[in-house]
This record gives C-alpha cells, structure tokens and sequence, in this order.
DNA sequence: GCCAACGTTGGC
DNA sequence: GCCAACGTTGGC
C-alpha cells in the first residue's frame, strides 16, 4: 500500500455495494492526483454506455478500481468511493472547453459525471497480471477490445484483485 | 435502416 | 507509431 489512507464515508454501511473500474490516463489525471485533491468530478467522458453508468447505476458507497490506461504497463493504481451520484457534465455547457457539446443543455443534460474519492492505493497491479490470472476472465477490462473507460466488476473480481493487492475486505 | 467514412481508444 | 476494435455521423 503506497498512497493516501483509509477514507471511506461510514455512512454507508449496510447498503448494497456495486463495483467499478475507471480509466484515467496518468500523462492527464493520475491517482496521486486524485490522492492530493481529496476529491474529483470525473468529467469529459463522451460515451453513452459510460453515461449511463454514471446517471444511472453508481451510487455513494461504490467502490472503483483507479485504472492507469495508456501508459506502460497499464495498471490499477488505487480504490476510490463513489462520493457523489451522478450529475450533468457542466463541461458539456461550457464553449470554452474541450468537453463542449452542443446537443447539451441545463434543460436537457446529455453527459453526467460523478464525484469519487481516493480511499487507498495499492502496488499497482498490471493489465498483464490480470489477463494471466483465470479468476478474472469475467472482468470486462480483459475481455477483448472493450474499451469502456467505466466500466462495471463483477463483486468476486474485485475480491480476488483486493486478495492480491493484501488489501482488507473490510473495505468492501 | 444500411453502411461507408471517419474519429477515438488504448494496448502493443 | 501502428492498428484492431469500436462508436458516431450522415448520405442514400
């Protein structure tokens, strides 16, 4: 365990807890960023499998996978929590950005973001190491040309990946 | 509704 | 840098 501590909100507990992965290129937002902002609006994502994900299915509480893509080896970085349900993508209003969508309005948001934040970082763990390992040929990280950058995990993932990283399961 | 053209993602 | 896979756009 490298980075920042434990953080989970424990007004949680007792509720059902749904499991994600979230990509984030380390050149652009890396988890040591996350770790020193506290907390972070996840914009810019422009993909509608991903959008309803995020209005539709994270709650606060969710645990996510902090997912360095493009870069090398691609690796998981951290655990976050969901700390704020989805919401309209203001970046999507804004001319001045390059998240800028037309076809969006207030009255009518088309992209949504969450807010997550850091709960523990975990010696990364490679893309290669997961592909190698058969309990994990569920994760829809490791299946062929999936390219979602969020994505779901299934419960017994997430588990046998907190295994590896000797992560408690308290946590989840 | 089909599909060609184009753009993006992201591992390699 | 390459390129496979996938998503979107727009003409027809």
């Amino acid at each position: 365990m490298i980075h920042g501590e434990v953080n989970r909100l424990d007004t949680i507990s007792g509720f059902m807890v749904s499991y994600w992965l979230m990509k984030s290129e380390p050149d652009v937002y890396p988890w040591e960023q996350l770790v020193e902002d506290g907390e972070t609006h996840w914009d810019g994502v422009r993909n509608y499998q991903a959008r309803n994900f995020m209005r539709d299915d994270m709650k606060v509480g969710d645990l996510v996978f902090f997912y360095h893509s493009n870069c090398k080896p691609p690796h998981i970085a951290g655990i976050a929590v969901i700390s704020k349900q989805g919401y309209p993508d203001f970046t999507a209003l804004d001319a001045q950005s390059k998240y800028f969508d037309p076809k969006s309005s207030e009255d009518n948001p088309r992209w949504f973001m969450v807010n997550i934040k850091p709960v523990i970082g975990i010696d990364p763990i490679s893309l290669t190491d997961l592909k190698l390992n058969p309990k994990l040929v569920d994760m829809p990280l490791i299946q062929k040309g999936q390219r979602l950058s969020v994505q779901p995990v299934p419960k017994e993932c997430f588990k046998i990946i907190c295994q590896i990283a000797e992560i408690d399961e308290g946590i989840m």
